[in-house]
DNA sequence: CTGGATCCGATGGGATACTG
DNA sequence: CAGTATCCCATCGGATCCAG
């Protein structure tokens, strides 16, 4: 089978691309959180694309589902070993972000 | 005035978020290019989203724009200094993306 | 508590035609 | 050569309601 492999940036983007996404994964990080933790930490989201972006990041490996059988429902996500890889690449674009983030500041401040 | 500073991942992911725009940014780093160039570099473009994802790129000063006062037109893109600031952050998402890559392609020919 | 289903507006991007 | 303008469709994301 041939594979058009997509650009690897382009990769990157589709992963982390969502509108939450980002911070989602950021979350995780830190911790495991469970479904009603999320909604606390990022109160913007809507629970249609919390889910959403769970089940996309989910179906990447990046993190793990975990659902407990008990009575009310305990279901909490945690970043993959594999997902942990990404940590690096999340430092390096959020150092760059961050300094363009204070350019854009100053040059709307002159 | 005050600035609600988005993720600095987000920035990443709103300056390099465009289809197209990796690819552009990408055959900049080798060398200044002009609008006929890209295409015939990126031969799946559309003129409309060329055109907009240069002007995108222009206005967060990472490429610069040099029109040349000739007949016919002759138009310049290039990688602005700051611009290539990016350039060790998109070799680090690069790196990850083709082993994501390779990753899947091993998964779907268990 | 953790979702799924549905509807709807906003946005992104493609196709085509036209222009200095 | 290097665009601009317009129309159109697909996808994304928000709001709301329903369910195990």
């Amino acid at each position: 089978m041939i594979h058009t492999r997509e650009c690897p940036i382009e990769t990157v983007i589709n992963v982390l691309g969502g509108k939450w996404k980002p911070m989602i994964y950021w979350h995780l990080i830190e911790s495991t959180k469970r479904f009603s933790d999320l909604e606390r930490l990022i109160p913007a989201v809507s629970q249609k694309m919390l889910t959403q972006h769970l089940r996309d990041l989910e179906k990447e490996g990046l993190i793990v589902r975990t659902i407990h059988p008990v009575v009310p429902p305990k279901v909490e996500y945690a970043l993959s070993d594999y997902g942990k890889t990404l940590i690096p690449v999340l430092e390096v674009m959020c150092a760059w972000g961050e300094n363009h983030n204070e350019r854009k500041s100053e040059e709307s401040a002159s």
